[in-house]
DNA sequence: CCAGTTTTAGAAAACGTTTGCGGAAAATTT
DNA sequence: AAATTTTCCGCAAACGTTTTCTAAAACTGG
């Protein structure tokens, strides 16, 4: 059906290895021989068959992107955007992509076991049974938005972009700023959360027990939580959301209180995703660049499945403060 | 290194070709026989390897997933949901899923000649030429949120859509409804506008010539391009939004006016991304399933795989109108 | 217990490449 | 022109499965 190395080979009358070679390294073969290949080839309409490829050469040149998060997965535009950078520099790379969810995990790890892809990006909350199960075929692996020992990780910076955050409100004059933040993956929670209480010391502003709260990722919790926090005595006259969800839900909550933004409350987001500048005040926000955290998972992956020994591991992206009308 | 089928054959006594037999038909191997393989694959860690066995039978069991949309790609969350549902459908059929985006389709297309893949859904704007370049590989093609004769396709009802929104609007009393469409993938404006002229002049409802604006695709746009509209003699007390960024450029217009929504002007908006509740007042939209269009496509793609030959050309998923606050 | 039928298992030939090794040919040097 | 080096190419053995064909083994019912 297919036209096959041999049939170029007799076509063209130079071996199969000589075929083999002018489509792998052309430099190892003169000028004319190539010509007289390609040509053949074109008659034929050849192309290498890639499994066969795989099978003599022992590599697929294929990576898996997996996504730990409960849900809405790839819906969520933060893992969407690590996505599309892992998608666009693995293709650039010379890499296939598979990618999967959490839920179908396994069939991940099977790929690894049935040798079907070198190496994994692990997106999110990674559970450790899947790092080792990855790690027993000697499957690569990479982290990316979180943080585990003995596994290169790429994240964002932060405690960076919190502190921009506390740093900007108080250069507006805020002194007392409380915080929301939505139960999202822990590792991001408990960073966001940890960055607030040290930024918020560092500044030598004061933080009471009641000035931090959790809701649950939707916008609805989160407008419920940040009107009890705005209708106790002593109301902040900032808020940091721990993501843009929260920070829509804080709006919504201020709004039917009356109160006008950003003069009676400011508001923050964090992710600075598309609804930033949808909602009305439009949302300052933490920018983070998660294509690049795609670009650098992958090169860190590589960078593995290459042999370099020097892998950092940790890497940490910057983090951008944008400001808009809601501060 | 890693254990193939001759180490279980081996140690188990039996021949490679029963130990092939015990992995992937066990019916067809007596019970004794298929536990001795086992207990010896189990010993040797053994797996079999994809790459030979798709070498042996002629088939990868992958399909991909090509992105057709300028930009923001994944980012966007119908065409996020869409590979969401591709995925998990993919992966519970035992099919693996490449993913890729426009700009690298000549990839995917390779993908295809080296017989790496044996179908491939194009999401969004596909051009005839990547369709023939796949077809001409015998790489299977199915279409989704987009329509081309000759090519199985799977779209959502946007006429229904429409239509739910107009007659919801003119329940309301809403005799003056104008439209703005951001220009989107060229499938979904023609649908959707055409829907809207259609849906109006058959409720025998007055659409002007100033009554129908395009914007680009951005929330700025849509504010400015409502601006006009609202600002105009004879305003609209109804604005239908292409879709649910327009539709917040709408409100925000709106708010900036000094008008009441939903009193002054009700607004809707089409897809019901995870914006909607975020907005304030939360906005009414057209709620289409996406998910269920990757399954769909997914079904209708690995059903042509399997030679079926009552594949319908075009798969219509409903569409559900979500009424909120805003209307 | 036997002939007939159905299951079960083995031998060996694919599947389409790559690559180490060695020899021939070309290019370079003396 | 011979000697040497370098480049180019062919042979053939992997790579790890599946599957067809065939033979042996295991079941039937009489």
């Amino acid at each position: 059906m297919n036209a096959t190395i041999y049939d170029v080979s007799r076509l063209s009358g130079v071996s199969t290895a000589t075929v083999s070679r002018a489509f792998s390294e052309p430099g190892r073969v003169r000028a004319e021989t190539l010509r007289r290949v390609y040509e053949a080839a074109e008659a034929l309409h050849y192309h290498p068959n890639a499994i066969a490829r795989a099978m003599a050469r022992q590599r697929t040149d294929k990576i898996a992107y997996l996504i730990c998060k409960k849900g809405a997965t790839i819906l969520d535009e933060f893992y969407a955007g690590i996505c599309d950078g892992i998608m666009r520099t693995a293709n650039r790379s010379d890499y296939q992509l598979l990618v999967s969810t959490e839920e179908d995990w396994r069939l991940t790890v099977s790929a690894g076991q049935s040798k079907q892809i070198e190496g994994v990006i692990l997106g999110g909350n990674a559970q450790p049974e899947m790092i080792s199960g990855f790690q027993s075929q000697n499957v690569q692996v990479v982290l990316v938005n979180n943080n585990i020992a003995g596994v290169p990780c790429v994240v964002a910076d932060e405690a960076g972009g919190v502190g921009q955050v506390v740093d900007h409100l108080a250069d507006r004059g805020h002194r007392h700023i409380a915080m929301l933040v939505g139960r999202v993956n822990p590792y991001v929670v408990r960073e966001r959360y940890g960055a607030f209480l040290a930024a918020m010391a560092q500044r030598g502003l004061p933080v009471g027990p009641a000035d931090v709260r959790m809701c649950d990722a939707d916008v609805d919790s989160a407008t419920e939580a940040a009107s009890e926090l705005l209708q106790g005595r002593d109301r902040p006259t900032a808020i940091v959301g721990g993501n843009d969800v929260v920070a829509a839900g804080v709006i919504k909550a201020a709004r039917r209180l009356g109160m006008r933004l950003p003069e009676d409350l400011a508001v923050t987001g964090y992710d600075d995703s598309a609804v930033c500048p949808m909602l009305e005040p439009e949302l300052t926000s933490v920018h983070i660049d998660c294509r690049q955290m795609g670009e650098l998972a992958v090169a860190r992956l590589t960078a593995l499945l290459d042999g370099e020994s020097e892998i950092p591991p940790l890497t940490v992206v910057p983090t951008l403060l944008r400001v808009r009308r809601s501060t």
